[in-house]
RNA sequence: GGUCCCAUCGACUAACGGUUAGGUCACCACCCUUUCAAGGUGGCAGUACGGGUUCGAAUCCCGUUGGGAUCACCA
């Protein structure tokens, strides 16, 4: 049977960047094995949604390299792909589950439900629903049951987990798991409102919509069990399980926003690549080989092993991603690099640039900086005069015979500009005036770029152009 | 607290039951040097603890400890 996998988020915000390494696993192990990828949407919780969330979703995972082959937006032949849509689906098959005894029906109000969860606390056991006591089908009879249900009292449906006997599932990840029954509540599966709960909703959907491998993160491992039981009060096969290690906060506990950045689009937004984010996250939580970091999506697809994903959770490292994007901005062609520097530029104001020029600003400048976008303030010296001249930086390196060096220096530039020319005037410049390197290059650098730091002064003359330096050394000629 | 999951350097991880326990990030030192980086070389640093099983355990089993997740008419 072909593979088919799905990811399932809720639109209630924004993506979590773990809910995008649990959408890469599902696409690389989807495409690994010819499979399909499904995007699915849970939006059975009516009060949460967020306006346009999904479409986020699709769009933030396009920018990551993850594509669906069935979703609300392309559709498939399991739709709709949007659980908001699909509920009389799950009310028949919550019928199905009254009819055969898997689940029943239970009236109580939110305070009643409060009311027991406080005893069971106050007398030290687990807050579980109990069905003995509580009004429901069983405690009022079946015709109690007709007759409140023909009176439109708000009712719920719930699943009827067995008192004794244990639950058993295999994951792929962890293996065999085995759950004591009476251990699980008897979870609602419908709603008063007449929406399923994610428990029913999500079982529905993957047996319908075929799915083979449910792949998902470690917080559903709990509620695993009641699903097991859903499959077999439908007499439904269930599919298989990998529950992924969770993503950590340095204190490793679950990562959340309180301890920094949680979402795809804060890294979109500081600059990462797309590419670079990608590979980092896939090495949470699972390693093709030992010896190498950096994996290219088709590398990572061809390589991709369930079995070898970890169980421990994982801590979010952001050094190591500073480090991962740094690698990959250093391996990016010029083309590449300026395609994407421009619009930051833009967006900064600064105009009336070549993608070319840009491309080739960011390839001078990229072994110092971690991220794409620092280079319009890095270098911005590159785009516009120097705003502004580092006074300590002048201080240290003027002396005396700085202004006629300078100067004399610029009588005699080369007439091609090259880097080799430039280099080789310098050096025959000096050597004639029986000086060392050091004289001349910081006032040249403070003059040209007016900072202390930055690459290599020839290559950024050269690629700034002889008539832009000429104009800026001889405006710090005089003292 | 109940249930479940987990446990190799500070972090990410590798290691058919047999390795001087390997790699990467971070950190430190040195080299290179035109500032700052990058790069190169080297270094620091780990099998949580206790019992078993075995000729041999990071690896298998049990326990302890520690950490985490989860216990809604949220997903």
């Amino acid at each position: 049977m072909s593979v088919r996998v799905r990811f399932a988020p809720s639109p209630t915000g924004y993506l979590h960047v773990g809910g995008l390494r649990t959408a890469l696993y599902n696409f690389l192990f989807a495409r690994h094995h010819g499979g399909v990828n499904v995007l699915r949407i849970e939006d059975t919780d009516q009060t949460r949604l967020v306006e346009g969330a999904a479409q986020n979703f699709i769009e933030v995972c396009r920018w990551a390299g993850i594509e669906f082959d069935e979703s609300p937006e392309k559709g498939g032949p399991f739709g709709p792909y949007v659980q908001s849509e699909r509920t009389e689906i799950y009310r028949g098959h919550a019928q199905k589950l009254l009819d055969s005894g898997a689940a029943y029906y239970a009236f109580d109000t939110a305070e009643e439900l409060e009311a027991m969860r406080e005893r069971m606390n106050k007398a030290g056991v687990a807050a579980k629903y109990d069905r003995s006591i509580m009004r429901n089908q069983f405690t009022l009879g079946e015709e109690e049951t007709r007759k409140l249900i023909a009176e439109g009292c708000p009712k719920v449906i719930r699943l009827k987990m067995p008192l004794s006997g244990e639950i058993r599932f295999g994951d792929i990840v962890r293996g065999d798991i085995i759950v004591p029954a009476r251990d699980v509540d008897d979870s609602v599966l419908l709603k008063s409102d007449g929406f399923p709960t994610y428990h029913l909703a999500n079982v529905v959907d993957d047996h319908l919509m075929g799915i083979t491998h449910v792949i998902r993160g470690e917080e559903w491992l709990p509620s695993t069990p009641k699903h097991v039981l859903l499959y077999q009060g439908f007499g439904w096969q269930p599919p298989e399980f990998a529950h992924l290690p969770l993503l950590l906060n340095p204190d490793k506990s679950k990562l959340s926003k309180r301890q920094g950045d949680v979402a795809v689009e804060d890294y979109r937004a500081k600059g990462f690549f797309n590419d670079a984010l990608v590979n980092f996250l896939a090495l949470l939580g699972w390693n093709p080989t030992a010896d190498r970091e950096i994996f290219s999506i088709d590398e990572m697809i061809a390589m991709f092993d369930l079995k070898k994903v970890n169980k421990a959770g994982a801590v979010f490292d952001v050094k190591k991603l500073e480090w991962m994007n740094a690698t990959y901005l250093r391996s990016k062609s010029s083309d590449e690099l300026g395609a994407i520097l421009l619009p930051m530029l833009e967006e900064r104001g600064i105009t009336g640039i070549s993608a070319d020029y840009a491309g080739k600003v960011a390839v001078l400048l990229r072994e110092r900086v971690t991220l794409l976008n620092e280079i319009p303030e890095f270098g911005d010296y590159m785009f516009a005069e120097p705003a502004e001249f580092d006074a300590a930086y002048r201080t240290k390196h003027r002396v005396a015979d700085t202004s006629s060096l300078l100067s004399d220096f610029v009588l005699h530039l080369p007439q091609e500009w090259t880097l080799q020319n430039i280099r080789g005037y310098a050096h025959k410049y000096l050597e004639e005036k029986g000086l060392a390197l050091k004289n001349i290059i910081h006032p040249l650098r403070h003059a040209i770029t007016g900072k202390s730091v930055g690459a290599g002064l020839f290559e950024t003359m050269e690629l700034l152009g002889c008539e832009k330096c000429v104009q800026r050394i001889k405006a710090q000629i005089p003292d």
